[in-house]
DNA sequence: TGATTATATCGGAATTATCCGATATGTCAA
DNA sequence: TTGACATATCGGATAATTCCGATATAATCA
């Protein structure tokens, strides 16, 4: 829990988490793979946030651990998409009576 | 906007957030003033958190500036509740197809 | 007015975050 | 198994945050 608003005190990390969201939007078009049912691939991800290859590992690897986002390793590629049912439980603590 | 992440982003400003919705579990009681209607007295939170005064008073500007706390001064006091029209806003932009 | 109490602002020391380059690991193709 | 590519991890320089004490301001009361 403490990891979760720890990762979304971050700018980066909501503006990928954000962009995550609408992919097309955000990030270059991948060659393989749905976006929203695969996730969006690492190297489209730093390319679209502009930061070192090792800085967005580092985020991916911050969002992961708090359950914001999934990953799915296929073949040489990691693919990620957010985690909707952690976002809005998210929400819904914010929204009722949590922090 | 990003100024209410920024806020948000903080453990010791989330912990007041909380703390603020149920004030009798998380501070001392004040003398004067319902802690729902008219808030909660600044020494009262100070207390609370276990901070120095001129900490507290930057966090609760920081809460304000956010617009995630209303301030009202009474006399010599300052009673701080929750916004909830922004934390609600938040919650929906969360859950939505916000950030 | 001057003393007292409540809160705000300021300057800075210590901690932590941001972001990078270098390097390690993991996967595939030849 | 070697080489090429995708991603992860590590160490560190710089920038930002956290939190404090000192001090300023604001309100009240004698």
């Amino acid at each position: 829990m403490i990891e979760l608003f720890k990762a979304l005190s971050n700018r980066k990390g909501l503006e990928i988490l954000h962009g995550l969201k609408h992919p097309e939007k955000h990030f270059p078009p991948q060659d393989e793979g749905d976006v929203h049912t695969v996730g969006v691939c690492f190297s489209s991800i730093q390319e679209g946030v502009g930061l070192s290859q090792s800085t967005v590992s580092d985020y991916l690897a911050t969002l992961q651990r708090a359950s914001l986002v999934e990953v799915r390793r296929i073949g040489q590629w990691t693919y990620y998409k957010r985690n909707e049912a952690t976002i809005r439980a998210l929400a819904e603590i914010l929204g009722k009576g949590g922090s």
